[in-house]
RNA sequence: UGCGGGGUCGUCUAAUGGUAGGACGCCUGACUCUGGAUCAGGUGAUCGGGGUUCGAGUCCCUGCCCCGCAGCCA
């Protein structure tokens, strides 16, 4: 496991506690986890959390994680996610070195185990329907019915299995059934089906089987063959833990691991749901599974959240039984601490405004020294050019301001961040009354950011010089949808937010970021972390605002518009 | 309605019978060549009702509310 290698907490969740007294108590001497992904869909920020989990408390307790596809249902399951996922899990950090297993690996196990149950009395084969068996299923309050079928003798069970295994029959006509209790009032004990039948190719095992494995039948003996001591999932199967025991207990299986069932993670403004996200990318409300927008851990990368702020962030909820939904700024703010401190310091203006310095020569280039991260002095240095005409963030401007904006407006002095102490003596006009240009003057006394009689600007702008401004888009990302508890009173569709993506072309960038890598996220000073978006190119950057920074002044902004 | 879970600041979480603590958010202030970062302070909670106990978020009884389960999905 390639991420903290530490010794075992004291104290931890009600998980970390159960295995550390099983290792007290000399019930396990190791510990293996596992993380069971069905390759039906791209992994999200929910499944991070189950990931560090497991992959967590295996490294913590010197054991290890297996990765593991659940891939017992070849209808929904592809080669592209099996890819997606072990990038993704990489990608977050963690190694499951060796320990790669599917639990198509264990079909021919399986298929023995299940012939051992149906000679043993324990499962039979039922011809009745999917409808008929919801019917005899019972409901909460009554009690099932037995299936005609239920008592025909082993001998014919095993007969007909085995004819459901070589094709035979088609989909949909028979299954194979455990015989349990249709009077449970556990819906899941009521016997649950084991096995159906599907003519379809499985992206592993191909054309070799045509019937499948339930997740119940699959899961449990999956985790016993591998030595599986602590199988953590979520909360969702607690209902299904009695029959996963009931299957160890009779079953001749290798192991008995026991199930944990913990509360997945949620966020606000956000949906972690799989078949919702497809429909999202099947239908084209975004650009893929990796969607800056996108839950997605692909999605969140393309974003340009470094997954150890995702780490941080799972650290930072906790693991608990209660259904829980954790505001998303939590999450920016773990993103937000790492940024802070890794991420590069860059000028860029998504909202140029020219700015001529009238006392400043034609035609000269100064380089001035701009500091690369004020939170990390390895960082070093670079030169920034300054000339005569500049470019400035239009937000920057008020010509009639209020009395809390600090920044540039007609006679006021503000600071060039790096340069000089500039202040504003004219401002042109096209025919429209739309403001073009500024006319400035400039401080010489004042280069590279201080006065020399002690002047403090109150603002301190940043700024492009324009003869060395290189184009760029910007792809200003905000929540995917536009309430906090998105479809709770109707279809998710429609609380799809109309301002997630806001594609800005004619942005200005300083010329080093020409040369930013892919995977790299930077700050843009005074508005936010970027990266480069996979669409970019040398000539056509694009960049994608990650998160913006902290921005005191909208509140004051959004608090004056509420109040007035 | 049967079964299984769960209810602690706005949100997430800790306290394992002994001062209800932390994080995020929010509000103040300090500092600042990013209205960033940082630092300091503040706001703010045990679902209700009974009981046991010197002492209850924790144990007991009772009520209420929330979530999951009736796929040949996982």
């Amino acid at each position: 496991m390639s991420v903290n290698d530490s010794t075992p907490p004291e104290r931890g969740d009600f998980i970390r506690e159960i295995v550390t007294a099983d290792l007290k108590s000399g019930k396990h001497s190791g510990v293996v986890t596992r993380f069971p992904p069905e390759p039906n869909g791209y992994l999200h920020i929910g499944h991070a959390k189950s990931i560090a989990l497991n992959f967590g408390i295996a490294n913590e307790f010197g054991g290890r994680c297996h990765l593991r596809f659940d891939d017992t249902n070849p209808i929904k399951e592809e080669q592209e996610y099996v890819d997606s996922i072990q990038a993704d899990i990489r990608w977050l950090g963690f190694d499951w070195g060796e320990y790669l297993y599917f639990a198509s690996d264990y079909f021919d196990q399986l298929y023995e185990w299940a012939l051992d149950l149906i000679r043993a009395g324990k499962a039979y084969v039922d011809d009745l329907s999917a409808d008929e068996i919801r019917e005899h299923r019972g409901t909460f309050t009554e009690p099932g019915r037995d299936s005609p079928w239920r008592d025909r003798p082993a001998e014919e069970s095993l007969d007909l299995f085995e004819r459901m295994r070589s094709g035979e029959f088609p989909d949909g006509t028979r299954v194979l059934r455990a015989r349990i209790d249709m009077a449970s009032p556990n819906i899941n004990l009521r016997d649950p089906v084991l096995y159906r039948i599907a003519h379809v190719a499985h992206p592993r095992t191909g054309d070799a089987w045509c019937i499948y494995p339930m997740y119940d039948f699959a899961h449990g003996q999956s985790d016993a063959i591998e030595g599986v001591t602590h199988s953590i999932c979520t909360l969702e199967f607690e209902d299904h833990r009695p029959l996963y025991d009931w299957l160890i207990e009779n079953l001749p299986v290798p192991s008995r691991p026991r199930q944990i069932e913990f509360a997945r993670l949620n966020f606000t403004y956000t949906v972690l749901s799989k078949r919702f996200l497809l429909r999202l990318v099947e239908e084209g409300h975004v650009r893929g599974w990796d969607d800056p927008r996108m839950p997605t851990i692909a999605g969140l990368r393309r974003r340009g959240f470094p997954a150890e702020g995702i780490r941080d962030l799972v650290d930072m909820v906790g693991v608990g039984k209660a259904n829980s939904v954790v505001e998303v700024e939590m999450l920016e703010h773990a993103v937000r601490g790492v940024l802070n401190r890794t991420a590069l310091r860059r000028f860029a203006v998504l909202r140029p405004l020219k700015l001529v310095i009238e006392n400043f020569p034609e035609g000269q280039t100064e380089e001035m020294d701009a500091v690369n991260n004020p939170e990390d002095a390895s960082a070093g240095t670079r030169k920034v050019p300054f000339t005569r005409e500049l470019w400035i963030e239009r937000d920057d401007f008020m010509e009639d301001p209020p009395k809390k904006f600090f920044r540039l407006a007609p006679g006021r002095e503000v600071r060039l961040r790096y340069a000089y102490f500039v202040t504003c003596t004219e401002v042109v006009k096209d025919a429209n009354g739309e403001i073009v240009e500024l006319r400035c003057t400039y401080d010489s006394a004042t280069r590279g950011g201080d006065s020399p009689d002690g002047r403090k600007p109150k603002a301190t702008l940043h700024w492009i010089s324009a003869d060395h401004a290189i184009p760029a888009e910007a792809r200003l990302y905000d929540h995917l949808f536009g309430r906090p508890d998105p479809g709770a009173d109707g279809d998710l569709f429609d609380d799809l937010s109309p301002d997630s993506e806001e594609v800005l072309s004619g942005c200005l960038v300083e010329p080093t970021l020409a040369e930013v890598p892919l995977g790299e996220t930077v700050q843009f000073e005074r508005l936010g972390y970027f990266c480069p978006d996979l669409d970019s190119a040398p000539g056509a950057l694009v960049f994608n605002r990650t998160l913006t920074l902290r921005d005191t002044w909208a509140r004051v902004q959004a608090q004056s518009q509420k109040s007035g």
